[in-house]
DNA sequence: CAGTGGTCTAGACCACGTT
DNA sequence: ACGTGGTCTAGACCACTGG
């Protein structure tokens, strides 16, 4: 016996498409029938199955256009995605945070800082370098550097309970950031800093990301993170 | 001036919504006016005022509750995310792709791969490992496991001009795909394959892939990326 | 021109949660 | 009992497209 309950008129417009869609019957660019049609074969009015074609309108299963009807899109294969873990989100959930403030200091831009941050050489920066810990154990090296325009109290906070980039989003959320993931062998500060001890043991994923308040940068950080347990994307297993 | 296009009467509605909502005015939580509050102010029918309230609802600035009202959600955060660059398709692209076959061949399942491709032990597997080189460089060393249910063909094909990966999408397209990325220091045979012969260099990118076809395990591949030049996400510079 | 989708109306019935 | 959102109707006018 089929389910008792009775669905929408609207959604079982939806599925008739679908299934002709899913069984090959109507390929892409094939036109489906119109809001017209379709309220007369269903019988039921033109609003009704006008919401079925809306729907997988804005779903991306159909594409449509006035005075010409509705079509079957071709399936746009979503580029693979993957999340960016907040290491010491992480730790703040799931283990025992602190953190070790190896600098906090004003400097001046040199001429690749310049250009990242989007300042004029010799312009006045801020710069604060972090290691995240958990159970005291190193888990994460930051190196932040902030433009004082933007956070002109940076310098002065206290970056042992609130990090630093929970303190930026708070004095100015960004409207826009940009990611780069890498891996790299560390340099031998971030070695010592890390804790990586052993000859074998070293490549870390570095993220650089950079945080933009309409056109002027915020802040650029990089993130370097041991690659030993570090890992995008789903447990594989 | 004001422009002289006439705004359908549900933008007006939801731009008068979300105009109190951009300016505080009406914080998360807030219930906002009633589909018949809307209407009758407006001068509209209820269904306009319904399409108002239900566009904001799908764009996620509003709740909306049977028997309760349609309330100012909280922004949710999307966490931050990378796409995962195709090697092979940048190469097709953008330079000279050729492949080097290291193997193909029929294999049984040890436990470990009996577990990832969810199948018992001993049962037989198809493997293929393959170098995709750009301009004759190595810049990528693949290794994919193959469920012969799947496709039964795998290893009677010629991958010197479609890859492994664009065969299996075209016999079955994934129904779902799992990614998983981390940094490793490659193995002797990868270091081999990818010429990587100076002692300091090796650093790579791994990314496990598993395709499925509803709950049948496709494939699982892995992906060896030599870090030198291979990046995640925007341009910093 | 006839047909399409885009917008809109003024009603209606229902299931649901609060009171 | 009352108001909420969810579904639905039978009309309507419009801008746009094709033949």
């Amino acid at each position: 016996m089929s389910d008792i309950v009775k669905l929408p008129r609207f959604l079982l417009i939806k599925q008739y498409i679908e299934n002709h869609i899913a069984s090959g019957n109507w390929p892409v660019g094939t036109r489906v029938p119109s809001e017209n049609d379709l309220a007369a074969s269903f019988s039921v009015s033109r609003m009704t199955a006008r919401r079925a074609l809306k729907e997988l309108d804005d779903e991306g299963l159909l594409t449509r256009a006035p005075g010409l009807g509705s079509f079957v899109a071709k399936p746009k294969a979503l580029p693979p995605q993957v999340e960016l873990p907040n290491v010491v989100e992480n730790i703040q959930n799931f283990g025992i945070y602190s953190c070790r403030i190896v600098g906090l200091e004003r400097i001046q831009a040199d001429m690749l800082m310049a250009q990242r941050m989007r300042v004029n050489m010799d312009d006045e920066l801020y710069k604060g370098t972090f290691v995240h810990l958990n159970r005291d154990k190193p888990a994460q090296f930051e190196e932040i550097v902030v433009n004082p325009l933007v956070a002109p109290a940076f310098i002065k906070q206290n970056y042992h309970k609130v990090t630093a980039d929970a303190y930026l989003n708070w004095v100015a959320a960004p409207s826009h950031v940009e990611y780069r993931l890498s891996a790299v062998m560390p340099s031998a500060m971030q070695r010592r800093e890390l804790g990586l001890t052993h000859e074998g043991e070293g490549v870390c994923i570095k993220i650089t990301k950079r945080n933009w308040s309409q056109d002027t940068v915020m802040s650029l950080s990089t993130l370097i993170n041991p690659a030993e347990g570090y890992h995008l994307g789903k447990e594989i297993k």
